[in-house]
DNA sequence: AAAATAAGTAAACATTTATTTACTAATAAA
DNA sequence: TTTATTAGTAAATAAATGTTTACTTATTTT
C-alpha cells in the first residue's frame, strides 16, 4: 500500500492559510488551492471530505488548536494574576508573529457562521479550549484578586484588546513606523490588568 | 424618465445584510440576493456596479457610516472622560441591538481583505471615521487624565472589548440566560476606564 | 518478484456563478 | 398625447465552481 505523503497535506494546509490571508476566505477555491500546492484537486479530497471539512479542520486544529497550545506554554492556573496575564499576552503575541497567516483565519472565526459553529461544537464534544485560563480567572475571582466577572466578560476584557493590538501590529506595513512597540504592548497589558484588578478598600 | 424605486434599493441592502448574517459573506450570491429581495438580478446592477461595489457600499455606508453616526449621538470631544466613554459604549450597544445584521458584516470588516482595504481607502479619501473620538482621546491624553497611548492602542483598549461583549450578547440565544446584563455591561465599561486612567501620584 | 492496495494525477462533470442580452414598463418632458 | 429615457424583468451566457471518473504510480506485504 502506498503511504500518504505528509508533505502534501502540509502543503495544502500551509497554502490554504496563505491564500485566505492574501485573498480572503470568500475567494478560496479548491482549484486555486490545488494549483498553489502543486497537486491535483483530487488529492485534497483524499485528505479532506470536502471544502467545509477542510476549512473546519484548518480552523479548529491548525489555527485554534495550535494557538491554544502556544498560549498555554509555561502558563499555570496558579500563577500570580499580573504574571499570568503577561505570560498569556506574550505567548499570544509571539505565536502570531511567527504564524501570521493563521491570524487571518482566526479573525474569520468571529464572522463566518460555518467556523463559528464548528468552534462551538468542538468545545462541546472535546472539552473547552483554554480551560487553564478559565481556572486561572475563577481562582483569582474567588480569591478576590480581581473583579468577579463571568468568564465571557473576562475573555472580552483580556483577549479582545490583545487580538486587536496584534492586528494593528500586522498593519504596520502601511505605515512609516511600527506603532505597537514592545514597550507599548507591555503598557497596554498593564492597563488591562489594572482595569480588572479588584480595588482593595 | 422612469424614477428609481427607493424601496427596491432598500430591500437589496436589508436582505444582503440578513443573508450575510445568516449564511456568511462567503455564501452570498447575486441570485440568492435577488430572489430574497424579490427582484431580478439585473436590478442589482442598476444600483451597483458589481458585487464588490455592492459589498463595499454596504459595508462603508450602511454599516460603518451608520455605526459612526449612532456612536457620536450626543457625544462631544469635550466631555469628561468617564462620561464620554460611557456615552460611546451605550450608543454602540443600543445601535447594534437595533441593527443586529449590521454587526455580522462589521465583523467581516476585520477579516475580509476587500472590506478592510475599502475601509482604509475611504478613511483617506473622505476623512477619518470617528474623528471626534480621536479628538476626545487626544485631549484627555494631553491633559494627563489618561495614559498617553497612540490612538490605535486607545481604540484597541476601548472598542475591542466593547464589540466582543456585543458579540457575546448576540450569542445568548444558545444559552439559558443572557450573560451580558446592563449592570455587567456598565461594570465592564468601568473596568476599561479604570485601566486607561492615569494614576495621580 | 508479483500481487494488492491506496495515493495521486489529468481531465471531465454537472452546477452554480457573476454578469449581460433582449425586451417591457413607467414616467417626465415635449 | 406622444416621445425619449431610464427602471425593471425574464432568460441566457460564458466562466468558474466543488466534486468525481478513469486511470497511473508508488509502496508494502506475500
Amino acid at each position: 500500500m502506498r503511504p500518504k505523503n505528509i508533505e502534501k497535506e502540509e502543503a495544502i494546509r500551509k497554502l490554504a492559510l496563505q491564500l485566505i490571508a492574501e485573498d480572503g476566505l470568500e475567494n478560496l477555491t479548491m482549484q486555486k488551492l490545488a494549483k498553489a500546492a502543486n497537486i491535483s484537486p483530487r488529492t485534497i479530497y483524499i485528505k479532506y471530505e470536502n471544502k467545509e471539512d477542510l476549512l473546519i479542520k484548518l480552523f479548529v486544529d491548525e489555527v485554534i488548536g495550535a494557538f491554544e497550545k502556544a498560549v498555554l506554554e509555561n502558563f499555570s492556573a496558579t500563577m500570580d494574576f499580573a504574571v499570568g496575564i503577561h505570560c498569556i499576552w506574550q505567548n499570544c503575541f509571539t505565536y502570531f508573529k511567527n504564524n501570521r497567516h493563521a491570524f487571518a483565519l482566526m479573525q474569520y472565526g468571529k464572522s463566518s457562521p460555518l467556523l463559528n459553529k464548528a468552534y462551538k461544537e468542538r468545545n462541546i464534544t472535546e472539552g473547552q479550549f483554554f480551560t487553564p485560563v478559565h481556572q486561572f480567572a475563577e481562582r483569582h475571582a474567588a480569591a478576590g484578586t480581581i473583579k468577579n466577572f463571568p468568564i465571557q466578560i473576562f475573555r472580552a476584557l483580556v483577549f479582545a484588546p490583545l487580538l486587536d493590538l496584534i492586528n494593528e501590529y500586522f498593519e504596520h506595513t502601511d505605515r512609516p513606523v511600527q506603532v505597537i512597540t514592545d514597550e507599548l504592548f507591555q503598557s497596554s497589558c498593564d492597563a488591562v490588568i489594572a482595569g480588572i484588578l479588584q480595588n482593595k478598600h
